[in-house]
DNA sequence: ACGTTTCAATGAAACGTTTCACTACGCCCT
DNA sequence: AGGGCGTAGTGAAACGTTTCATTGAAACGT
């Protein structure tokens, strides 16, 4: 049929031709040279099969073909990114992956990077700035195309803008003053608004602020629009307290909370973290929710469900946002847009989920004594992490 | 003091020197050529200060460092893989990062790689062994000198056991039949033991488990154990049941189990997910735990501790599997034993967490009347997912 | 004074791709 | 017949490092 080129050996057989490990284990993984040897055409002809950027004719193409499966060829990518100057990379900063809220970004944005044929790095920056600027840091000598950070409360703006201007970066989750590119966050002012305005139409009117760490534009963003809710319909908060996103805070908050009088009838917070940590601290001092005290989360990880009673909540789609993050980033840097677009910050919607954690709050509060006592956690070598 | 050499610009002030950023904004970050030049000296010996490879005299060290220092010159990670053939990268492959215990491996993996200076990429395969090879084959396209992999349930042995001969792999949590390599897990045999036993002493004799797909190693062993260390007291089992490591699949077995005549005393799961979701089917049959059922995780997310009741589970050290995987891959890549040492499969010890979630088992088991009915977790638009 | 040794630094090759300028060749047109 | 042209393929340069053989100079011994 097609005329038999002479050179080296035409694929005689396709008997072993579909085994792709049909290569003599020579040690070194093949190279195009060896393809291109193989094959009797030269190393820009392989380049061309490999990657449909000229045409060839269909003889020739069949013969690279056959001698890639020949020898289970596979592209060196670390040649091509250097050639090309891209890496395909993109380089992730967050503060924990254990962290149940994280580790669900990094899901939304391996999903999206990974789909496009782009590989994901990460670090862990424990809220460190320090940290953080390290990883930063190697990301750049690896020549990531572009990065996603959840920041630190301490981060250097002007660092982070600088580090803006060289490559594609996505903020997500927390802004930071001053920076003016892409970004992703949650709707924290409506989420928020929406809590207030679920506890008041219950009849709430004591009600207290658990919050985290104002520094993060998500903390102090909740924190405000609890304040803004409230006075507009002309309450006043009990308590508003701040500290950091973890379980433990979440309880040491509440107990000093609880010691109040009279106490709160219902508690917002920041995160469900500080609301699990909330829910350790009222049952530690007896108190039944919503019964005695309603409660309520932010983010709607996983957990707030299986608490008991399971939180109400306010869901942020946080798979929705590292998949958002991460398309703005591909946008960036394969969309027809160019890097030079004009910079946009999603807004994501949020949505208060009821669960049984909230109710009316009881005719009039009273102490009981403890129902059941549970033992504060902390105790038998438990310590109260950010898990 | 030291001659000044006359071939370019001394090092004439150090006023910016200290400033990283001082270099013009040429558009491309600065090479080894770039030093060089500024520097007056040739490229290698640019190299040889970067990598201490050899000795060079005070005065050009510090011309070159000067150099560097003034433009801000960070090597290029990919010429340098290229060039010396490590990538200084490892894959990791799991099911999926959302779910706690994965996500806390990962977590030990990048604690004990990133400050080794290695990059982590990864990639979730959802327990999908087409998605798993994919992640493997860009992997190896990639060039990472290691993998970690958190199997899927119907991945080849062959094949990885020939991927474990191109380069260190480590399989982490779960074995595979004729994998030879270096795998990190935990003691399943004896975590289930310490359940059974701890169940067993305190007088339960109807006693159920409730476990993960068989094809996994940690639910088979489990399993295996729970039978084993059963029989070996001289107690049959009422019920074992299989399904996957979700909360969904706990609620749906445990539903079942519950409708039993005479009801299991105490349930034993195959992980803290099984067992939440069994929590949410006994609640919803109106049955308190441990008053009229006991209950047993495993894995001890962080979650577990913060179930109402707090689960008596096995604790898995999850972030020390990830650290201890990460350590052999490093000892292999960078160790004194070279590549080539003997395997090793460690076996990290479990221990028995015992919280709210277990009790004698009643006096005699009776039906009761919903105490307080939770709607079926699924309805209201929350589907029970592997969260 | 001359050959040998040591030392610091140089310049080019190599890593495995992509891309670009070039070539050989057949074809068409006058 | 000869020039122009489109086509399929070639070979070398380039990417930014590391490494290795080489060089030039200074030091040293006889």
């Amino acid at each position: 049929m097609s005329p038999v080129r002479t050179r080296n050996h035409p694929p005689d057989q396709a008997g072993s031709a579909g085994s792709p490990s049909a290569r003599p284990p020579s040690g070194k993984p093949p190279t195009v040279q060896d393809v291109a040897r193989l094959a009797g055409v030269s190393v820009g002809t392989v380049s061309h099969v490999l990657s449909n950027t000229r045409y060839v004719s269909p003889e020739t193409r069949e013969r690279v073909e056959w001698a890639i499966a020949q020898l289970g060829f596979r592209p060196n990518r670390v040649a091509q990114a250097l050639i090309s100057q891209r890496t395909k990379t993109v380089g992730m900063i967050l503060p924990d992956v254990a962290n149940p809220f994280f580790s669900e970004l990094l899901r939304g944005v391996e999903d999206v990077l990974g789909a496009a044929d782009y590989a994901v790095v990460f670090g862990n920056s424990d809220n460190d700035s320090v940290k953080e600027r390290r990883y930063i840091s190697t990301f750049r000598e690896r020549r990531v195309d572009g990065m996603i950070a959840v920041i630190a409360a301490d981060t250097d703006a002007e660092e982070m803008c600088a580090l803006g201007e060289e490559m594609p970066m996505v903020i997500l989750d927390r802004l930071i003053p001053g920076w003016t590119g892409d970004s992703v966050v949650g709707d924290n002012r409506a989420g928020m608004a929406l809590v207030v305005e679920h506890l008041l139409s219950l009849g709430h009117r004591r009600i207290a602020l658990v919050n985290g760490d104002p520094r993060l534009s998500s903390a102090r963003e909740r924190g405000e629009a609890f304040k803004a809710a409230m006075l507009s319909r002309g309450v006043q908060p009990v308590a508003i307290t701040e500290g950091l996103f973890t379980l433990q805070s979440g309880y040491e908050q509440t107990a000093r909370l609880l010691s109040m009088h009279p106490r709160p009838t219902a508690i917002c917070t920041g995160n469900d973290l500080l609301a699990l940590g909330a829910l350790s601290a009222i049952m530690d001092a007896g108190l039944r929710v919503p019964q005695d005290l309603s409660l309520v989360g932010y983010d709607d990880i996983a957990y707030a469900r299986l608490a008991y009673p399971p939180l109400t909540t306010v869901r942020q789609p946080a798979r929705d946002m590292g998949a958002t993050a991460a398309r703005l980033i591909l946008d960036r840097l394969t969309g027809v847009h160019g890097v030079d677009r004009q910079p946009v910050q999603m807004v994501l919607k949020t949505e208060l989920v009821v669960r049984q954690s909230t109710a009316p709050p009881a005719a009039q509060p009273h102490v009981r004594s403890a129902r059941r006592v549970r033992k504060r956690p902390g105790s038998e070598g438990e310590p109260m992490d950010e898990g």
